[in-house]
DNA sequence: TATATATGTTAGGCTTACCTAACAATAATG
DNA sequence: CATTATTGTTAGGTAAGCCTAACATATATA
């Protein structure tokens, strides 16, 4: 019986890690300003998260993560995380864009596709030769210019196609 | 005053303009089918997009795109290929999966992100020489074994970097 | 320590998007 | 053309996730 969680239901887990990596104790409403919701909505969603196991919160304390919640959130910050990197370094899409459009992506991916993003930019992150590999390098030129900046030796070596 | 609708909406302006190409007459239960969902849902939908201009439909008729619509429904046609042609493509992600995840992620992606990812597609589709470009299939290579399969000529020619 | 301020919870309401059941209109068939 | 089957609509209900207002607790300070 392997439990799902909504959308927000990940957001939620998503802020309190994130928070919990710079603050250490987190309470209702850090999470609520990080979510952009008021308190009640907070208390409402750690009830729920709390009755599946995800989160432990005593009334009026702080809010941690149990094991369970905290594994699904690594997760889900993971896959964020792959996403903001691809956007950014691959689409050369602005930091804040970036993690917006990840925020929301982020919960539609199946965990199929998160893991090939990510080798995608394991692939090129670990591109050898210098930093950005030679063909992203065309494709900004393919952008900026709406040409393809060959490589050059290729385009003199390669006759037969 | 650029008017926004929801997720769920966008599916059901979606599921239209796909069952129009394919049927010319789209019904109620076609659309509930489409999407799965029961026809009182499809029927509350339709009377929300009437609302807002981008569907005609008279009682017990059948069912038409507003120019407005048409427009809507395309614009989120082509984000929904442009991301299944980027998972399976690039990703080489199965069909089913690639089509499941794009219909949830092009709800997310924003018009930016979209045109970017699109760009980016158009760049390896046109690729010169052969089929797939060379580093993509170092890509298929570096998933498969783990190593990077290296363009022989560069290889071969490059030293300086 | 009494009180004020900040934080958290509860109660009750709203919206979206779904559902079932009951009813209405259209289409198909004897 | 009358009846049945199919399709569509309406009414009313549910769940998630948000809100405000009112109340409760905790913390800080006079």
């Amino acid at each position: 019986m392997t439990q799902t969680i909504s959308s927000n239901m990940e957001d939620y887990l998503e802020a309190i890690i994130f928070l919990k990596e710079k603050k250490e104790i987190v309470r209702v409403k850090d999470i609520g300003k990080e979510l952009g919701v008021k308190n009640p909505s907070v208390s409402e969603a750690l009830g729920i998260l709390s009755k599946k196991g995800l989160v432990k919160h005593k009334r009026y304390g702080n809010v941690e993560l149990t094991k369970k919640g905290d594994k699904l959130a690594k997760t889900i910050a993971r896959r964020h995380n792959t996403l903001v990197k691809f956007l950014k370094e691959v689409l050369k899409i602005d930091q804040k864009t970036a993690s917006q459009d990840a925020c929301r992506m982020e919960h539609s991916i199946s965990k199929g596709t998160a893991k090939k993003l990510n080798n995608f930019i394991n692939f090129i992150e670990n591109s050898p030769y210098s930093g950005r590999p030679q063909w992203l390098k065309s494709f900004d030129n393919f952008e900026k210019t709406g040409k393809r900046l060959n490589c050059r030796i290729r385009k003199s070596k390669i006759k037969n196609d």
